[in-house]
RNA sequence: CGCGGGAUGGAGCAGUCUGGUAGCUCGUCGGGCUCAUAACCCGAAGGUCGUUGGUUCAAAUCCUUCUCCCGCAACCA
């Protein structure tokens, strides 16, 4: 029986097509769900859109579509860009699917019903022109923090849930589960600011928009984004309607989430979790950001490009091993076009591409492209055999802490140190020597070896460069199992060596 | 005093918990090599570790003052 590995991304807000930073959550969570198919998870991995509310009310109106209309043609660019990036998600949810639909009613009537939902008063500080809620803390001299003007006290009518109830459950969850909210600091800033406070009771519907999921049985009403949108990560599992799912995934072993949200996943998420008789999520990851010259990535400024863009001028794998490499745990990264060629060129192109390609290159002209491996060893060997052979253990130990980066790096390492076996080896000097063949034949065995084994850790990372170096060496060694210094089979016909990147060169 | 994170050679980061020769990648310069994609390997230059004061034989690291940057503050990945 596979042990079960249950993945999310967040489900995005479809008000605009998605840009880098939503491929850069996704990304992360696709390389970990590749990794652990690979390492023989039975992993379910789950992305897709948070459809419902009043801005794409708004927008929708302004585009002069329906939101569904709206959001459609939003969520088709979207499923065209995990693709180009390769993203091997289970299962797409959207909050308008009609299952989501029908289940969140059933979960909104199930906690109204025992008690948990209850009928109430919204009053706020409402700016009229923004039609936004301010808080007293963020008015500007009592005013409108967007436009200046004058605020007034208005009151709807709300359904509540009892965030208040579990508070003290929660606590003792963080408490017994020190790995819940990674990294930690994290945990300290929802302790201080939200937690120890007190937690207020939560606003789970409205009636000024109507794009949304309503609540059957008070029409005035729609489901607020709570529970509509973080229901999605059991709605997909068909709860409450059917346990086959359920029983099999939740609950989830990793929820990633951006900082922005990592308040709703360790807060209300469980709470609503508690509320309905469930376990709780074993993980959630609130990861930083990749900023665009040191600063946000803006809808509003625009300072950011389609990234198809990047991914067609430099291809899919350069886009992932930057969005993987750059950003360290849980810090903010920089993204920018010059670094992301920087990267590209100096990890992919030199040290890794250029590493197989001389490889491969001098297996055709010394050895007619046939491997052999006599084991004529000498100390230098034992040292990149040894390196090898823990990487595979070093790099499981980095995916499950989540530093992807370090993971990475910790590949990058073994390569560069290829690079140098190379140069203290000296094969083309080897092959003048007759007598030295079979001492040429197994170094260049060790490169070969040590290729095939990093393209197999490199595969849940940049899967399409992982498959073109294991299809040059024409191997069929390529599950996790066979990563094991000497699987590599001898009598193998290598593949004509063929350039991985090219070198970006800029004007 | 709202909360949290950060400031380390030209750039990006590690090191701080547990005090003891400041490390890595990129860039620059010099050398080597010729299997390879002007690549690869070796070497060098370049840092008073944001600021003030303190503890200590010894501080990037511990305590303290201040400055600046970023995020959060009830749905921006």
């Amino acid at each position: 029986m596979k042990e079960k590995f249950y993945i999310t991304t967040p489900i995005y807000y479809p008000s605009a097509n998605f840009h880098i930073g939503h491929c850069y959550t996704t990304i992360i969570a696709d390389a970990i769900a590749r990794y652990k198919r690979l390492t023989g998870y039975d992993v379910y991995f789950q992305t897709g859109t948070d459809e419902h509310g009043e801005k794409i009310e708004k927008k929708a109106k302004e585009a002069g579509v329906t939101p569904k209309e709206y959001v459609d043609k939003i969520i088709e660019n979207a499923k065209d860009l995990w693709k180009s990036l390769n993203i091997s998600y289970d299962y797409f949810i959207r909050t308008t699917d009609e299952d989501h639909i029908r289940r969140v009613q059933k979960i909104f009537k199930k906690l109204y019903e025992q008690g948990d939902i209850y009928k109430g008063t919204y009053e706020g500080l409402y700016c009229v022109p923004c039609e936004s809620f301010w808080t007293e803390s963020q008015l500007v001299d009592g005013k409108c923090p967007d436009c200046g003007r004058e605020v007034k006290l208005v009151s709807e009518e709300a359904y509540f849930f009892k965030l208040s109830k579990y508070q003290d459950r929660l606590v003792k969850y963080y408490e017994e589960h020190p790995d819940f909210i990674l990294p930690l600091s994290r945990k300290n800033e929802m302790l201080n600011n939200f937690i120890n406070p007190g937690l207020e009771d939560l606003c789970v519907s409205r009636t000024s928009f109507t794009w949304g999921i309503p609540v059957d049985f008070d029409s005035k009403h729609v489901v607020y984004v709570w529970v509509d949108a973080l229901s999605n990560y059991i709605t997909s599992l068909g709860y409450p309607e059917d346990d086959t799912l359920m029983k099999k995934y939740w609950p989830a072993t990793l929820h990633l989430v951006g900082k922005e949200i990592v308040r709703f996943h360790v807060i209300i998420w469980p709470c609503m979790l508690m509320a309905l008789g469930l376990p709780l999520p074993k993980q959630v990851f609130g990861h930083g950001w990749l900023k665009i010259d040191g600063g946000k990535i803006s809808k509003s400024l625009g300072n950011y490009k389609d990234p198809r863009e990047y991914i067609n001028d430099y291809g899919v794998d350069a886009v992932r091993y930057y969005a993987l490499r750059e950003v360290p745990f849980g810090s903010d990264g920089n993204f920018s076009e010059e670094a992301l060629i920087s990267r590209t060129n100096s990890d992919l192109a030199n040290t890794l591409g250029n590493l197989v390609n001389r490889t491969i290159s001098m297996e055709h002209k010394y050895f007619d492209g046939v491997t052999k491996n006599p084991r004529v060893y000498e100390e230098i060997d034992h040292e990149l055999i040894e390196r090898v052979n823990n990487l595979k253990n070093i790099v499981e130990g980095k995916i499950n802490g989540l530093k992807v980066n370090e993971a990475i790096e910790e590949i990058m390492e073994v390569l560069r140190s290829c690079n140098k076996y190379i140069d203290e080896s000296t094969p083309w000097t080897l092959a003048k020597d007759e007598s030295k063949k079979d001492r040429l034949a197994t170094v260049l065995y060790n490169l070969l070896e040590s290729i095939r084994i990093c393209a197999i850790l490199l595969s849940p990372f940049i899967p399409d460069t992982a498959n073109k170096i294991l299809e040059q060496l024409n191997t069929k060694e390529t599950s996790y199992e066979s990563v094991n210094f000497g699987a590599l089979e001898e009598n193998l016909k290598l593949n004509e060596p063929k350039i991985l990147f090219n070198r970006i060169e800029t004007k």
